[in-house]
DNA sequence: GGAAGTTACCCACAACTACCCACAATCTTA
DNA sequence: TAAGATTGTGGGTAGTTGTGGGTAACTTCC
C-alpha cells in the first residue's frame, strides 16, 4: 500500500547505528523512488530536529532562493543560512540515509529516533527532544490552535 | 551522488594548504564538469569571502553587465569592480584550485577554511569571519529576515 | 642568457564513504 | 500454520576523496 504522491504522515521507531544511517520507512520510500531519483535533501530543521525533502519539494525552495539577489545584504545572508545546513543523498540499498555528524549533533540524536511525516517532508528527532518541544510549544500559547481554527477545516 | 543542474549547498571544511589550493567539495565537480568545461570564475564577494562561479553562471551575469550603460556612474563603478576582481581558473587532477595571494588577504583566509553552497555559486570563508558577519546581519534586521522566511515558505 | 622565483602537473598515501552481503524479525499469502 | 517475501540492523571491503610534497616547465629580472 503506498502513499498519497509524496505526501508524508505516520510516526515511525528506528535505530540510529554507529556510522549515522537511519531507515527511511518503507512507505515513504515507494512514494518517492519515480520523480526523485532517490534522492532527498537533509538539512536543519527550526526546532531540534532534521528535516528530510524529497527532491521535488526542495527544488521549489531553490526555484525562490534563485530569485534573491546577493546584492542585498539580508538575502545574502538568508540564502546562506537556508542553503549551507542542506545536503543531497540516496538512501542505500536497504533503505538507509547517513546523517553527518553535524546534523546529529544539531538534532541531539542518539540510538533511538522518531521519524515523523510532515505533509511535504519528513523530521527526525529524539523522541525526548520531541516531547520538551511540544510541551514548551503549547504551553506558551494555548490559544494560538484556534487561530488556525478560520484557514483548516478539520 | 551528484547534485541538481549546477547548485551548491552544503558545508565543507578544508584546509588552505602552503600553495594556496583547496579543494572543491567533491559533489560540486560533478555538477559543473560537462557545460562548464571544469572552469571557475573566482572573484572577490560581497562580504568578506571569496565567491567562485561556474562559468554559466558567471555568463548571465556578464550579460547583465553588458546591459548596463557606462552613462551612469554608478553604473561605471558597479561594472568595474565587478570585473577587475574576476579572474577564470581550473581545478587540477585532485579537484583543488589555487587562490591568488591577494585573494586570500581580502578574505582573511587561514589554515581552515569553510565552503558554503550559495545556490548559484560558491564562497570560501574564513570560518571566525562568518560567524561575525552573520551575527551582524540578522542582528541589523531581524524582522526583514522572517519576512523572508515566511515568503519562501521552507 | 642564466639564476631565482613562481606556477602547473604528477604521484603517494591516509582517511573516509558508499556499496555489498548477511541475517534476524516481521508481515503476507496460500 | 507454514513458506515466502519484505523490512530493519550490523559489519566488511573496495573505491573515492582530501592532503602533502616533488619535479618539470615557465616567468621575471638582472
Amino acid at each position: 500500500m503506498t502513499l498519497t504522491n509524496n505526501t508524508f504522515i505516520g510516526e515511525y521507531a528506528y535505530a540510529l547505528d554507529l556510522k549515522g544511517r537511519v531507515n527511511v520507512p518503507a512507505k515513504f520510500r515507494q512514494a518517492l523512488s519515480k520523480e526523485n531519483k532517490n534522492t532527498f535533501i537533509i538539512t536543519r530543521g527550526m526546532d531540534s530536529c532534521v528535516w528530510v525533502y524529497p527532491l521535488i519539494e526542495w527544488q521549489k525552495i531553490e526555484a525562490d532562493l534563485r530569485n534573491l539577489s546577493s546584492l542585498s545584504n539580508i538575502h545574502r545572508t538568508f540564502v546562506r543560512n537556508t542553503a549551507r545546513y542542506a545536503s543531497p543523498s540516496t538512501y542505500d540499498k536497504q533503505g538507509r540515509i547517513t546523517l553527518s555528524p553535524s546534523l546529529v549533533e544539531y538534532a541531539g540524536l542518539e540510538k533511538d529516533v522518531l521519524i515523523i511525516g510532515m505533509i511535504n517532508k519528513m523530521e527526525i528527532w529524539n523522541p525526548s527532544e520531541l516531547k520538551r518541544t511540544d510541551n514548551n510549544t503549547i504551553k506558551i500559547d494555548p490559544t494560538a490552535y484556534d487561530d488556525l481554527a478560520d484557514k483548516i477545516n478539520i
